[in-house]
DNA sequence: CTCTTTTGTGAAAGCGCGTTTATTTTTCAA
DNA sequence: TTGAAAAATAAACGCGCTTTCACAAAAGAG
């Protein structure tokens, strides 16, 4: 069914059935109404690429979630806390707009090329990326295409190096340093000073936030930064958990801990059991991220939410805004972040 | 950039370069060549609209979701520790095929006229339809559209009866009953004779199979089918919770249950927690589907597993070639499942 | 060295739709 | 009745690519 069909079930020209379904203002109510009742009867949906060919968006937006996870052990990604609500936010909202979404995992520079092709191929109007690391490559190769795109937690400095003659681009941040400030602060306030942090990957903007607040924070307060600050966490609570029990093991043991996310924590939290310590009694544990498990774990755990939801959206409707206007100047969005304070935390001993 | 470009570029005409892009035999290599270097220094991608207009597969498979949530309550699905692993399966096994992903979600009736636009407006070669419940309204919508498709968990019977003329699906399933019963089998063994059952819901194909399992063994068995089944588990935890809490506390408390998925398994444990009942020593309970949290409980729940992965794989690759060879016959693959002992159920004291 | 095959190549048509232009038909006011 | 404005149409073009068909060049046969 073409829309040649239409126009000649309806006894209208082809031109005028391409009025009735783009909405243009000069057709009659009466023809418009003639038309449509012979599109719903048939079921008559246009053809998007002829669409597309003839000068209208493909409204879809591309998603692209890059993992850090290896390729022979990938089904982490969705099942990840904090990659999982963002994508189903993001792809309930925009669809709600009115546009599909592609989406794509990024395992390795080889699955890039993909996005890449992705854009190239105007499979998409745009795109949102998440999950990126500090890439320089990666990044300038997206802004290149001169297409929009938004990315979700990315250091907007390096983002600006990139700017090329237009801007095409959006980054969607969360307040990851005045988070962890609270939760550090927080800690001290309950009059830890031997503190330890389990950091997440520097080369993420989260990464980095949250490890500069700590160590910024200890100072501002006048506390010892550890010198055996977990770096190769990895956000992974597994790889938390090696760490954290090697490093009670030792001498130094802090009498709390500051994870830069909850999966962390976790570890941790499987470590200290594991030794028989006590939480919140012996050892203060405060993650990051909120993931809906920390309020159901016993004791439940301290953390610092982001707001996912509200970020979700945000990098819904800014793509879309984006895909709709032609490009827009450059923007960014901080989202706030907030202290719950649950029952992995007290005062040491 | 279009093909005409290179086609000047390399100093052939726009047939040779779609020759070239589409690898056809009678180009010469040396041609051939010329072509792909003027190509590949300019970055350049067919437009996937005008190919798809000139008669090529738009190589993209749609992937639908369909939840049973409320809209008000959506972020539910990609956190659902049985369809992440679906989904994140079928979306990288697609993409390693060079097909890319359309993912959407179906809350309601509405949504799910999107999923027979996308399919309308031509913008997926095929679809996989996984959580579809028994509705022979949207089954039958779908096989009107004579395009391919594949259902995952559906109920082999009922898709039948809408085959028109020609066949362009495909169900995927796993073998849930014969997993039920040797999980109840497993509890009859070791010596329980008051089951109880927390069921899903019964309009899916694993609800139906696993509650049929359920009641047929323990007949089989000489054993009595207990009048308060547990119907209202939804597969939810909370509601599970609350509902075997209700159960215990009456006076016909079994020594055992059977939970047709781990979630609500879970929701048991709260229950029995809460009342000072212990796993397994008061209480033996056994569930289904093998979620990851599943054997990092203490105590580890024992399961059945579900071979999801295959599953996913076995989908896309059906999906794929479906899409590659035209129809194709129905077909239909049944997967095993596997019983998973752990330290959720022991004698009856 | 001609005459067929084979191989390689290009011109042109067509995919389904949106848009524009020139033209015809209808409507309504004067 | 006339004239202007509004509504609708037919026809043509273009979007970027694939594909068919016809033709030219190269290769092989006699």
């Amino acid at each position: 069914m073409r829309s040649e069909d239409i126009a000649r079930l309806a006894g209208v020209s082809r031109s005028t059935v391409s009025r009735v379904i783009n909405n243009y203002s000069n057709v009659p109510e009466k023809t418009r109404a003639k038309v449509m009742k012979v599109i719903e009867e048939n079921h008559y949906e246009p053809n998007t690429s002829a669409r597309v060919l003839a000068g209208k968006g493909m409204n879809t937006i591309g998603l692209f979630v890059i993992s850090t996870a290896d390729k022979q052990n990938p089904n982490r990604i969705y099942q990840n806390n904090y990659f999982a609500p963002f994508v189903e936010t993001i792809v309930d909202t925009v669809n709600r707009m009115g546009y599909y979404v592609l989406i794509h995992t990024v395992y390795s520079e080889d699955d890039f090329l993909k996005v890449k092709q992705a854009f190239l191929q105007k499979r998409i109007d745009g795109g949102i990326i998440i999950g990126m690391e500090k890439n320089a490559g990666m990044v300038h190769a997206i802004a290149k295409l001169e297409l929009p795109f938004v990315l979700i937690d990315y250091d907007i400095a390096e983002l600006l190096e990139h700017r090329l003659d237009k801007d095409y681009a959006a980054v969607i941040n969360s307040k990851d340093y005045e988070g962890a400030a609270m939760a550090v602060r927080y800690l001290i306030e309950l009059g830890h000073e031997h503190i330890g942090l389990i950091s997440g990957r520097l080369n993420t903007q989260s990464g980095r936030q949250r490890y500069q607040a700590f160590v910024e924070t200890m100072e501002e307060q006048r506390l010892e930064v550890p010198e055996e600050i977990i770096l190769s966490g990895e956000f992974i609570r597994q790889k938390a958990y090696e760490e954290v029990k090697q490093l009670l093991m030792s001498r130094k043991r802090p009498t709390a801990f500051f994870s830069a996310n909850d999966e962390m924590a976790l570890g941790a939290m499987d470590a200290c059991r594991e030794l028989g310590l006590q939480i919140p009694g012996d050892i203060s544990i405060a993650g990051f991220d909120d993931i809906p498990v920390a309020s159901q774990l016993s004791p439940a755990l301290t953390s610092v939410r982001l707001p996912i939801y509200e970020m979700s959206q945000a990098a819904a409707h800014h793509i879309v805004t984006m895909c709709e206007e032609g490009s827009t100047s450059f923007s960014t969005v901080s989202f706030p972040t907030q202290l719950i304070v649950r029952e992995t935390c007290a005062e040491p001993k």
